[in-house]
Order: C-alpha cells, then structure tokens, then sequence
DNA sequence: TATAATTTTTAGACAAAACTAAATATAACT
DNA sequence: AGTTATATTTAGTTTTGTCTAAAAATTATA
C-alpha cells in the first residue's frame, strides 16, 4: 500500500513525463507538488526502492510499469469523480478539482468499477481530459487548439489545457464550454487575438492567452 | 484542520461517550481503535490543547461542543457515503464500512449538502443508524430489539446494533434485512432462543446472541 | 577549458503519530 | 489500612515526510 504522498509523486511524474522527452527533473517535479528539491529526491529514492521509478542520481526519473499502472488509475479515479461531482452533485467544472484530488486516493476496484458504471462509461472528463479505461488505455485528444484556426474556419470545444479556476470562469461566461460551436470571423496579426461567434450567435474577442488553452476539434 | 487521525479519536470518544455516564476512559478509546494507551494519552494531550476534549489527568475525557461538532458531522458523512455506495453503486450492506471510513474524512459542506439532496435527504444509512440532520440532530431508534419480544408479538426490522460481516451476512441470508417484518412463534426458556417468521411465511429459528443485535419496531 | 551558475544530492533536524518499557495513580480486595 | 491489581501517564524511540544549509555534480559561459 502506498501513502497519499507517493501516490501524488507518481502522478506528478507521470504527467510531466508526458510533457517532455527523457527523465523528469527533480526540480520540475518539486514546482509540481510546491515543494523542495531535497524533498523530491527523498522520495525518489524511496518511490526507487519500492521499484515504482528508474532513478540514477542527476539523471531524472521515468515511472515503471508498475509505477504507471498506479498513477494512471489515479488519474482515472479522479476524473471519474470529476464527472459524478458536476453531472449527479450540480458541481460547476471550477470546483472540483480540488475535491478530487482527495477523493481520487479511495482505492477500492469495487468502487471505481461501479462508479464508471453507475456514470455510464464516460470517455471525457468535465474539463474534456480523457478518462482512462479499466485496462490504463488513454484516448488523447489532437493537439488542435482555437489559436491554430485560421479565418472563417469552425470548430468544437473539446477541452482545455488550462485548469486555473480564473480561466474557467471566463470560459463559462463566454459561452465557451464543452460542446460549443466556435466559428473564426477575425485574426489580429498583431497580438493573434481572434473575433468569434459562439454557437452562432454570441460575439466575441478572445486573447491568444485564452485561445491557445482552448482544445477543439476542427469542423467543415 | 484536523488530521484523519484526529478525526477518528474525536468519532470514538463521541461514539463512547453515548454509551457510558462521565468521561471515557483511555482503555476504551485504545480498544475502539486498536492502539496503544500511550498514544492514546498523547492524542487526548493533543486534543485537548485544541479545545476539542475537556480532561484531567487519570478522570477520562469527553468532548466539548466544537468536538462534538466534528464528530457528528464526520457520522454524517459516513452514514451518507453508505447509503450512496448501497443505493446508487450497488453495494451490499455488510461492504460499504469500511469504503466509508476513508470517504467520510474528505470535508466540504457542499459536497455532504448536495450529496444528502442527492440521496433525497434519507433519515437512515444501510444498517438503520440514523444520519444526523445539517445541524447535528440525531434522530435514535427506540432501542427495542428482537429478543424483547414475546411469543406472538410482531415487529419490523429497523436497524443492527452489531456491524460485523459475519452477522449482516447471516442476517440477509435469513432476509432479516431492513423492513422485513418478523412474527415470533416461539421463545426457548433455557437458551432464549426463537422460532420466528419473516415475512409472513419464511421460518427460522435466531439464536439470543442474534436477536439481541437486532433493533426491531414493534407492531401490533 | 576554466570558471560561474544551476541543479541535484547529502547531512542533520523537526513534527506527527505511533510504539515499548518504566513509573505513577487509582481501584479492588483482604 | 495495607497490599495487590489495573489503569493511566511519562520517557525515550521509531517512521514518514518535510525542511535548511552545505556539498557535489552538471551545465552554461566566457
């Protein structure tokens, strides 16, 4: 059994392994979890010897497969909880995050199972992150996000890569959550700041900061 | 903030508290959690400094209004939790204890308060304990049971006062579960032993050591 | 390729919550 | 009341996860 403490390393390594090529940095993984690099290496040796991370001193650490299996279901659970707090508990999808990074380290098979089932097997997240499926699979979105569309080019929220409680909020009062319809009407070449219609009808400009979060899908 | 382990000594001693006149003692609380007395004597020094428990050195100790508070808020929790893993995920009852120990720490009011108007505010978990109100009140069952009965009296299953595995599986086996209404045929002097009926037509015979944990309305 | 800057690791300390063993209070019993 | 038994507390360790400060390794720079 592991402590909720380790089990917070393995997601953090397993997310920023996910960002970059090779071993994760001590010092990454200590901005991750807003602690010291001391720290980090503490429980890298003991995340070692437990055999969940490769670790060679000043080298960086990638997960091993035993180490993966666990922060994928993790991550599963906790994106599990996301949709259940926002579909059955009328949660917005600025709240829950914090909820689930407790309820997310109830390990029970039992629970998650049911869960999934009582929630009808979602594939995506509140925030449109995917859901892992039972056997640790991931179906990544394309990397499309608004700023990648040119003028008059349409598009479907999808996701977002950022999940900043201030960011939400704007997306929400934009109209800008999972499902809407976004169709480009301007490109500033300036500052790569957009006009939109959201669902048709509502206007609206949008920095480059906001637009590159913004995960679509590209539609004709 | 409370840590989990300070919200299980607070449970405890709350738990105890209702059963026993004046302070707890330390033995008790180190059974009902299975520790050591010495931590116990350290946790209780711990408690007390934070105001949650009044005690003198070798006099027991009980708890003060704010303890109390976090004691029943934490049962609400847990008693809710239950009747969600039961009603919602399929769980059978003698499976959601222990899932709702870990459950019941995880603290936001809005997350219990839209979790109780999920569940449509019921007054009972799965084991008829009665979930306290928004404002701590505790509704107890008249403490009747089954073997208080006499020969030809009736009466409705409405809770247990054991909670072990092996008993509420006996129980459901024998479709001794809540509700179930049961007519008792015939006492046995030397043992105190029954012959009962569940539900109209299903006999069984219950031993004292059963009927005794078993809280029943009476009927006429 | 030296030297400076940065990153990472080591060494030593601390707080929380537990333990064992020993000491002290209280309770029970002649 | 005096003695034994039991309950409780104290003292001193241990483990987990953190920290600071200092040392060592790596990377960047001149």
């Amino acid at each position: 059994m592991n402590s909720f403490t380790e089990e917070n390393y393995l997601k953090a390594i397993f997310k920023l392994g996910n960002k970059t090529e090779g071993g994760v940095s001590t010092n990454s993984i200590a901005e991750a979890l807003d602690t010291k690099a001391s720290s980090v290496t503490d429980m890298i040796k003991k995340l070692s010897d437990k055999k969940l991370v490769n670790y060679k001193k000043y080298q960086g650490v990638t997960l091993t497969n035993t180490g993966k299996k666990i922060a994928v279901s993790i991550i599963r659970n906790h994106r599990l909880w996301e949709v259940f707090l926002v579909e059955k508990l009328n949660f917005k999808w600025d709240e829950v995050h914090d909820l689930a990074e407790d309820l997310e380290h109830i390990k029970s098979d039992k629970l998650t199972d049911q869960l999934d089932s009582f929630l009808e097997f979602p594939k995506y997240d509140p925030h449109g992150d995917p859901i892992p499926d039972k056997d640790g699979n991931i179906h990544q979105h394309q990397n499309i996000t608004l700023a990648d569309l040119n003028k008059n080019e349409k598009g479907i929220v999808v996701g977002v890569k950022e999940h900043s409680k201030s960011y939400l909020n704007y997306l929400e009062s934009t109209n800008l959550v999972l499902g809407a319809e976004i169709k480009v009407t301007a490109v500033v070449d300036f500052d790569k700041s957009m006009s939109i219609t959201v669902n048709g009808t509502a206007k609206a400009n949008i920095s480059y900061q906001a637009s590159k979060n913004l995960i679509i899908k590209k539609e004709n």
